[in-house]
DNA sequence: GATAATTATGCTCATTTTGAGTATAAAGGG
DNA sequence: CCCTTTATACTCAAAATGAGCATAATTATC
């Protein structure tokens, strides 16, 4: 048993989400680093950061101007190879999930957010079964399989192929897989091999796990939404019905009944009218905010989300 | 902004469960630090871990002399004061849930494993509201609230009064309560103020933050037992179904109807007669194994526990 | 050997939840 | 005024859930 090394850094990482623009937006940090760009991140200093949270407020309020309306640890990150060593020793990175609630200033530099679903467009059902998982993405991984039958079920569940259901939360199974089979960018540092033209479909890279870090953070969002309100911590104050649902929609990847979400999210006790309405095109919606102290019953319902037997639409 | 401090050292920490001889059990090691046991734990070691979980597995491996049938990392803790710093520097501590599936030889020294209520018996409720919660419990945590009113809805969310439900899965909301309270004997350390007798009455006290871990193992378990059938990592290969209700009560501390929880978990497609049986007192129980590969179309459906609209028995 | 006690298993039934519509209302644009 | 668009209300069947009764197959007890 030799002696601990201590030579550790412990590195925190930001996946800070936001609902902007009909976009699932998440902040990015540009660093010249082969081109790819980065989540807000910075060391842990024990001296100086009380708890890690406390050092995450202060690298992300340093590198981003945003306030956070829910902060979550997510994952504690050490894999050999996986992540990178330097001269003072290993890194150890901690992910953190962080929720922005909104109204976003349009004059922001929006250049510095980017689309969640360019990271993973395999996970968008919005518009139906994504066709690059059929014309690209399956195909591929089928490739792989060939030398590496023993994961096929493991890919069956992930992806849902025969009888298995796609699972939303499953997000960073499927990225994990991909990663695995060499197809991503990301997996060339790691002796892994990916064909450039292919990978450049697979989505945009980001650097070191910074990718891993944010299919954690979806997977982690699109599971607690079904059992805790998270979902109005990227909510501005005041909102519709539809943009609600919109929200949802853009989290979870898949299209609601329009009729059942308002009962599910009316009977849920969250919600409380402010008596004013939005006047868009149509008949002009209720405005509501979040009703934070319950007085009701149930405690912390959350929506339960669901995309119907035949899915979609 | 000051240079990051490379003295931080990564404890891996293991809460172990079992289920033997109707209780639910976690595994302790003994060690003379103020007659406290501890959880298995041991440096995280980047040259010769190749990931932390090989780590924490040789840990255990070393310290314990069990297979573990499920491994999940549960939270990294470093808050300055809640933990210790040795002289090497800062520790930060990495707390994994892992199941063991047993049978568990009876020669075993059972002294080593603890019973988990024994720490938190304020979370089971297989017999009715457990009566420490009235008579000690929450008269206690009222008396805190006097000086800090603005905890009241945080002590009526976690301990479910008023219109608020009793949550199985606030584990560690409840314990945490309890430590800021200062009612338990942990909290002594940070500053806060156990009455000994009082803090005595609610459980047994732990090393370091390790009954936190505990509790974190509990709460996460609890939830993913809804979603995702670990509760077979609790198992022998073979089971009855009235082992497999006992076990899912125990961890979830309440209890179930038994001829809905046969048709739950009947239809749930992860049970495989084995086509024997088993015979002890009443009519002879039929025996079961866990089908791992479902080759039906629900992917991994899970237990959706509930105690029923009038809780309990 | 009969009977009681005990446990497993099968089945029913009312209630609630859920998925999927149809119907109606309230705007604006031509 | 009619058409388009969006919001909201309501209906209805299917499925899931909570609760219980009924019956079966044993062992324990007299």
């Amino acid at each position: 048993m030799s002696a601990p090394s201590g030579d550790i850094l412990i590195d925190l990482s930001t996946a800070l989400l936001r609902s902007h623009d009909g976009l699932l937006q998440c902040r990015l940090v540009d660093e010249t680093q082969g081109g790819l760009s980065r989540l807000p991140s910075g060391p842990f200093m024990p001296h100086s950061h009380r708890t890690m949270e406390t050092g995450l407020r202060q690298w992300v309020s340093e590198q981003v101007g945003v306030s956070l309306a829910h902060v979550e640890q997510l994952y504690t990150f050490a894999d050999q190879g996986r992540y990178r060593q330097t001269e003072d020793g290993h890194i150890v990175s901690v992910g953190y999930l962080a929720l922005s609630r909104g109204p976003h200033e349009a004059a922001e530099d929006s250049s510095s957010w980017g689309d969640l679903y360019d990271y993973f467009p395999w996970e968008d059902w919005r518009d139906g079964r994504p066709a690059l998982l059929d014309a690209v993405l399956l195909p591929a991984l089928d490739g792989w399989l060939k030398d590496n039958a023993g994961q096929t079920d493991r890919v069956r569940l992930a992806f849902g192929r025969d009888g298995a259901q796609w699972d939303e939360e499953f997000v960073l199974e499927r990225y994990e897989l991909l990663y695995q089979a060499g197809l991503v960018d990301e997996a060339v540092h790691d002796g892994r091999l990916a064909e450039p033209d292919l990978a450049q479909k697979l989505g945009t890279a980001l650097q070191l796990d910074h990718r891993r870090i944010l299919a954690t953070a979806m997977g982690r969002l699109r599971g607690k939404l079904k059992y805790r309100p998270v979902i109005f911590d990227l909510m501005p104050p005041r909102f519709t019905l539809r943009a609600l649902q919109a929200t949802t929609e853009l989290v979870m990847g898949v299209n609601l009944h329009k009729q059942n979400f308002r009962r599910l999210v009316e009977k849920s006790g969250f919600l409380e009218a402010t008596g004013d309405m939005e006047r868009a095109r149509g008949r002009p919606a209720e405005i509501f905010r979040f009703r934070h102290s319950e007085t009701g019953e149930r405690p912390l319902a959350g929506l339960r989300v669901s995309a119907g037997r035949s899915r979609g639409v």
